[in-house]
RNA sequence: CGGGGCGUAGCGUAGUGGCUAGCGCGCCUGCUUUGGGAGCAGGAGACCGGGAGUUCGAAUCUCCCCGCCCCGACCA
């Protein structure tokens, strides 16, 4: 039983000033964590056992689905994440540290490296397979800019787990065993949740899905088809266009267009000239780049801007990407800066690519590689050839759905969970093989999975608080049961304590509020601003025989009679 | 790393060259009060982020450093 009378806690009446989202103040102003530096925050008793009731929910779903729990330190020696070379790769997100003999170690970012080699230690057989593992560690990252309080900071809670099997088959199902997990997980922390394609990106997996806990302060941007429930991360957001079914017009045709450098510009000047009509659209922007260091030309309606995360999520292997300057124009006289076109790529020496609207038979007005000249008709397939399609252009609410070409919106969310098939790099790059079935070795293939334990706080909180305060589910909650005794006399505090014991022996967990000399005003402002899901009063109704059932989330209140309580309460805390 | 902002008691803040740094919350003592962040009286708590400088005089001006927040870049 938690009794406030001696808990280590403290709310606060204003928010702090370094807070900005709701999650934050909140869980500082109920006294559940205090920062102890930029994005390293300690948890006070409310906060730990609600971080530590998320946890065992998680653990209870990951045992449940016959994975095995083993744990690691957050202290390591470099040497495995030379080996991946991840030592580099990471950079500075990395926590690095000496001993005292000069010796490398960090502070775990994740764990894919200690993992891989507990199992190259343990098993050398494809009868061993498959194998899930998993741990809830403390991960470090040095983040460059931690924010939003505990959704992400340097220090975190993470749940992560890997599957190592024999087969791409035998990964798929692994995958499909932790996607069920986890959305067992997630619905039993009452959170709003969509999953979400992702880029898997340059790790060399097949498939990844963010699960994403929609939020106004989440810093994760995905589509959501409302009607089919299609959901991808925008980096991931694929482009379906009907097939280009009009004519192929006649030969190109260059024009003179002086002053028109912009797409705004160059469309006045077509309604201008050949009569009205003329829309950004109908006109096709050249965006240069320079991938690492090769220049790249992509090509995008007039109207749409090139997204660089996602040009970048599909460009494979491209480390730097960035628009050009001035001094690549300069070093590339064939380039004109606002009348570039296509027609001439091969000539010029650049890589072209499209996005999928500029199809095979499209024609486009463009640069004509001519300062103050233009070209219309300018046909993809016959006056073009791109090296492929690709998608780089800005993802827009309204963009059709892939699956059922509904328009679809754009939302905000917090990560809470991503499950990835990593396939072959950490086993291969750590020598981690199994004998199959013939006696001959065989590099075996991982999947890796993750849910932000410490974040899921704070993303509950994101999405259960009101305006008055915290609201959690009640597995969640720090308490089932917030009683409050209020008035001078013994008598309530007794009656509380009594309540409060005989509901305990119901399997119920209590905070009970005895403090003496505290308000009812500020105990009622306190459990509402704490959160826990339902309150019970002791007081002024004690003289009828009453005691009073507050629903924290409703607002709705109830006398009920102190005689038979432990029954109606149970009845109603349970029928949640 | 670029841009913006902020560091004054546990928390929120006022003070922008001049006396002993002010207020609210919280905390301690006493009395009163007890159904919506009570009242009165008394009290403790601050090397004003750190250092150097300018000045008769610095929380206040200048420079350097440190820390923190926000936007962007970055981010398994």
């Amino acid at each position: 039983m938690l009794k406030m009378s001696t808990l280590l806690l403290r709310t606060l009446r204003d928010d702090p000033a370094d807070a900005e989202v709701a999650s934050h103040k909140l869980l500082v102003r109920a006294g559940y964590v205090r920062r102890v530096a930029a994005g390293i925050y300690a948890w006070l008793p409310l906060g730990y056992i609600t971080l530590r009731n998320i946890e065992r929910i998680v653990r209870e779903e990951m045992d449940a689905a016959g994975f095995q729990e083993v744990h690691f330190p957050a202290l390591l020696p470099k040497d495995p994440y030379e080996k991946t070379n991840r030592w580099e790769e990471y950079g500075s997100d990395l926590f690095r540290l000496q001993d005292r003999k000069g010796n490398d170690y960090l502070l775990g970012p994740t764990h894919e490296e200690m993992f891989t080699l507990m199992v190259k230690g343990e098993y050398s057989s494809y009868k061993d397979l498959p194998l899930s593992i998993y741990q809830i560690q403390t991960k470090y990252r040095d983040e460059t800019r931690p924010r939003s309080g505990i959704i992400r900071g340097r220090e975190f809670v993470m749940k992560d787990s890997y599957s190592f099997d024999l087969d791409d088959d035998g990964l798929a199902l692994s995958y499909e065993k932790h996607r069920n997990a986890y959305i067992k997980t997630f619905d039993r922390l009452h959170m709003k949740y969509n999953i979400v394609s992702a880029v898997s990106g340059a790790m060399g997996g097949s498939r990844s899905e963010e699960f994403l806990a929609p939020c106004g302060t989440g810093e994760d941007t995905y589509v959501l088809c409302e009607k089919c429930g299609y959901a991808a991360n925008v980096e991931a957001m694929v482009t379906k266009v009907a097939p280009f079914s009009g004519d192929t017009p006649a030969a190109m045709e260059v024009f003179d267009s002086p002053n028109t450098p912009t797409i705004d510009s160059l469309v006045e000047l077509l309604n201008a000239t050949f009569g009205g009509g003329f829309k950004a659209s109908d006109t096709l922007k050249n965006v240069l780049l320079m991938a690492d260091d090769e220049a790249i030309s992509v090509l995008v309606p007039g109207d749409r801007e090139v997204d660089l995360k996602r040009l970048q999520a599909n460009l494979h292997g491209v480390e730097e990407l960035r628009l050009f300057d001035d001094g690549d124009f300069a070093k590339r006289p064939g380039l004109v800066k606002g009348y570039v076109g296509p027609q001439d790529a091969a000539k010029l020496g650049l890589r072209l690519f499209a996005d999928p609207r500029v199809q095979i038979g499209s024609h486009w007005v463009t640069g004509a590689n001519a300062k103050d000249k233009h070209v219309r008709f300018v046909t993809h397939g016959r006056d073009f050839e791109v090296e492929r399609f690709i998608e780089a252009a800005e993802v827009r609410a309204g963009d059709l759905c892939p699956e059922c070409a509904t328009p679809v919106v754009i939302d905000r969310a917090i990560e809470i969970g991503h499950i990835f098939q990593l396939g072959r790099k950490y086993a291969e790059a750590l020598d981690l093989t199994v004998l199959d079935k013939d006696g001959k070795p065989r590099v075996v293939t991982m999947g890796s999975y993750g849910i932000g334990v410490s974040r899921a706080v704070a993303a509950v909180a994101e999405q259960t608080h009101d305006e008055i305060g915290l609201c959690w589910p009640r597995e969640i909650a720090p308490a089932d049961i917030h009683i409050v005794a209020t008035g001078k006399d013994d008598q309530p505090f007794d009656v509380a304590l009594q309540l409060a014991t005989d509901l305990e022996n119901s399997g119920m967990r209590i905070m009970l509020d005895d403090r003496r000399d505290a308000s009812p005003g500020v105990k009622f402002k306190d459990s509402e601003l704490i959160g826990i899901p339902f309150i019970v009063v002791v007081g002024k109704a004690l003289a009828d025989g009453k005691i009073e059932l507050r629903v924290r989330k409703s607002g709705e209140k109830a006398e009920i009679a102190l005689d038979g309580a432990v029954a109606h309460i149970l009845k109603t805390v349970t029928a949640e």
